[in-house]
DNA sequence: ATATTTTACCAAAACGTTTTGGTTGTCAAT
DNA sequence: ATTGACAACCAAAACGTTTTGGTAAAATAT
């Protein structure tokens, strides 16, 4: 089925057609329904080849996901099914589709977006791994490409984009330690050139400022690995050199299992005389022993939200928009109250 | 850049240089090259759109990813990015481009293929999380598309595949278990109709009888959750019913941890009253307490070869191949020998 | 009653390729 | 010399849309 034979049983021009299902408004609001039914009724849907070729825009959104750096880490790949899990029922029922190329070097990515714009005139885009200073925000913007990110860069320029509350998330799980009574509360977090940790850390600065609480910088630490051992004797270390610690925050699940080896190697009871609480991940909390409580984040939500931004940017009169997903605390055992003396 | 000024430079019907780049006979190499060096110096690449609407053709290949089923859990998710990572080499260098759809439901399943076939005009797939009988085999012959399965059906038809020697990688590890002088050596499958588990079975069964082992109903179970506790629950039964087993071998990752749970309580030392072995996957071994020893794959390999069987297709003389991944054995310790009595 | 604007439609051009069905010239076979 | 086969090229049609630049009729304004 296609335009020509579907006008020809409606009695109308080609053209008359194209418009009516395009929307335009030189079609009365009565043929432009019989349109829509007959083409539902003949499964009519326009050739994108053709579509494409005419108009010179392609209904398809861009993702460039990386395979290295951050990337290579199998826990980050993961969440990424989350926020695509959370596209799928808007890119269905729009007929949009995803453009997805994986790179595994930065000359592939650059690349990867050359293609994707200059010659399969993708014009939308969704952006990954958020640098502090993301060159593809520029990049894009110059193209007269519509993107949104999931995360921030350091310098919030005009675009839109979704993220999971960083700084908000550590303000909760302070809340929460310090409600039970956790005094000497460290941070396990990555280093601060991911502009997630960054924010996290200064998350938790301003948390200990609005609690009067004095920063002791032995309590802060950053690792650059992803190895859950060298965490661990980082941990370790932290914890010999300071006992009176009670609790720790892990930025990522791999510090927290990090911690749960440290702990245990020191014999100290998790859950009893110590907390951990981890940044959820899509994986790994819920295999050790035991199981992590967690600051819990909605990630398809973040998918879903994104999507709906990129459609909207179609209006004319749309804005910048974004998203922060609300934290919450996932209880499993491993936070307790520590008794007043 | 587009093909009819590029024919002017070169003086050359459009005809003359569509043909050229396409490689067919009816131009002279003298001046196939040429274009071809033309092409190049001037950054020429065929429009797609133009391309595929011309030859109702497109050059992309079609993979629809199931976030759901077997594919909710996220460990077994993660593994697609190792056989993607395989492909992206070949996929950038030849100018290809995956269509991927990821899909919620069957019926959303079912549509995406309907309408990457019928609407993108894709003719090229990769099939993935085959079943026993797999009705998209069938479905995707009678379109007259070309697919190359990473997976195995039970019933081998006449079509290309890779996958991983399920059955080999069992005999491997039973031998390297029995050379160990082990003698109780018990099996965590899942559950059977997931094809790589019954193919698991029965490399179990088979090695048993090569070794003039008889096969103990107890020895082999098959759980239904991944949870890793059901499994530790069901792991825990076993052993203390089986006090003589000296070796688990585990199908999952999941019930790996179960595994290791198990034991704990049972308070077995790994690595030295009981050997824990696991098939790999892309995540969970190196995190767990102690690291655990496995059955690694290459998993990178089977995407390479899937992409390049799925080029070699276009040759008319083309005969369904298929690769089998070599296995070995990773020690990281969890493996102990047993001492002769 | 006439002029102007608006509504609802349409024919034809354009998008950039591939493919079809040639033509011309050269060379080998008769 | 003539025929047939082959090599190397090409003009034009086709692919299925969208968009441009209209027109005729109806509605509104003067």
């Amino acid at each position: 089925m296609d335009i020509k034979t579907l006008s020809k049983k409606l009695k109308l021009s080609i053209t008359t057609v194209s418009r009516a299902l395009g929307g335009y408004s030189d079609v009365s609001e009565k043929t432009r329904k019989r349109v829509k039914r007959f083409a539902k009724k003949y499964n009519y849907s326009p050739n994108p080849y053709a579509s494409s070729l005419a108009s010179g825009k392609s209904n398809t959104v861009g993702f460039v996901l990386p395979l290295y750096g951050l990337n290579s880490n199998q826990l980050n790949q993961a969440s990424f099914f989350d926020f695509i899990s959370g596209t799928t029922n808007t890119i269905h029922s729009e007929n949009l589709q995803f453009f997805m190329m994986f790179v595994n070097s930065v000359e592939e990515e650059k690349r990867a977006y050359e293609k994707l714009i200059y010659v399969q005139k993708v014009n939308k885009f969704i952006l990954h791994n958020l640098k502090k200073n993301d060159s593809r925000i520029n990049m894009l913007s110059k193209n007269n490409v519509k993107f949104v990110t999931w995360g921030r860069t350091q310098s919030l320029k005009n675009y839109s984009w979704v993220d999971l509350d960083n700084e908000g998330s550590v303000n909760l799980v302070m809340k929460y330690l310090i409600e039970k009574n956790h005094k000497h509360i460290a941070y396990i977090n990555i280093v601060e050139n991911y502009n997630f940790a960054y924010q996290r850390q200064q998350g938790y600065i301003n948390s200990l400022k609005n609690y009067k609480i004095k920063f002791n910088k032995d309590y802060y630490i950053s690792v650059k690995t992803e190895e859950p051992d060298q965490s661990a004797l980082i941990i370790k270390k932290m914890l010999m050199k300071n006992s009176e610690i009670t609790a720790l925050i892990c930025s990522t699940e791999y510090s927290g299992v990090g911690a749960i080896k440290a702990c245990n190697e020191l014999n100290k009871k998790i859950g009893k005389d110590i907390s951990i609480i981890t940044f959820d991940g899509p994986v790994v909390e819920t295999l050790t022993t035991p199981s992590l409580s967690a600051i819990g984040h909605p990630r398809k939500e973040l998918g879903l939200k994104a999507i709906e931004m990129l459609l909207e940017m179609d209006n004319k009169d749309y804005k910048p928009k974004s998203y922060l997903a609300e934290p919450e605390i996932i209880e499993r055992g491993t936070v307790h109250t520590v008794k007043k003396t």
